[in-house]
DNA sequence: TGCCTATTTGGCTAAATATGCAAATAGATG
DNA sequence: CATCTATTTGCATATTTAGCCAAATAGGCA
């Protein structure tokens, strides 16, 4: 069936928050677990200020959720099935 | 295992590529089977050269390929495999 | 060859995105 | 309360993307 125009504008959103190395990066890095920003500033060179960025996008889109705890806070892969596709695309030449 | 940078630029460009309504409706449309350019502009309430250049984005992408055939040029999905993942993120909150 | 159709490309403008710095906010702790 | 750490937000700038119109290309066909 064809997707409505909501649909489309929905998933548009989503590959857009995941079009960007940094945050394919950062999707990467929480696939092994929650992480703070803090953590994912020290393995990235850009600004703290860019990261956080990163995430409200990521997390925009429905693709992470954050949770706070103290003065800090994680974030967390909402869509594990990301990683599927991740390596899917990732050999587009042995797809049927 | 982790990424390479290459991967994950790859991947990028690839998510990039999708992350737009009309390349989503394109994606869509060719799903059914290989169109032509004028085709999809009839479909689409774009200028042709416009619906030209998201086909290119498409192309560089490795999402469709191209065929020409007397003075047409088909495009068609090299990658099926999209549209599993389409609906699959259509529903994200059934995800484990 | 000259013309018609289909497609792509050049040039331009408007809008969106990415990024850093500095300031604001929020919570912990002395 | 003053201050420190962690995070987000305001602002400015640089880059990228989207879109149209017009021009260039390419392939038929009279």
């Amino acid at each position: 069936m064809p997707a409505s125009v909501q649909q489309r504008e929905f998933s548009a959103n989503f590959f857009k928050a995941l079009a960007h190395s940094t945050r394919l990066f950062i999707v990467e890095q929480l696939a092994d677990g929650e992480k703070c920003v803090c953590e994912l500033t020290n393995m990235i060179d850009a600004d703290m200020s860019t990261v956080s960025r990163h995430l409200a996008v990521l997390k925009n889109a429905g693709i992470v959720s954050s949770c706070k705890r103290a003065n800090q806070v994680f974030y967390s892969l909402r869509t594990p099935c990301i990683l599927n596709f991740l390596q899917c695309i990732q050999a587009p030449q042995d797809q049927g």
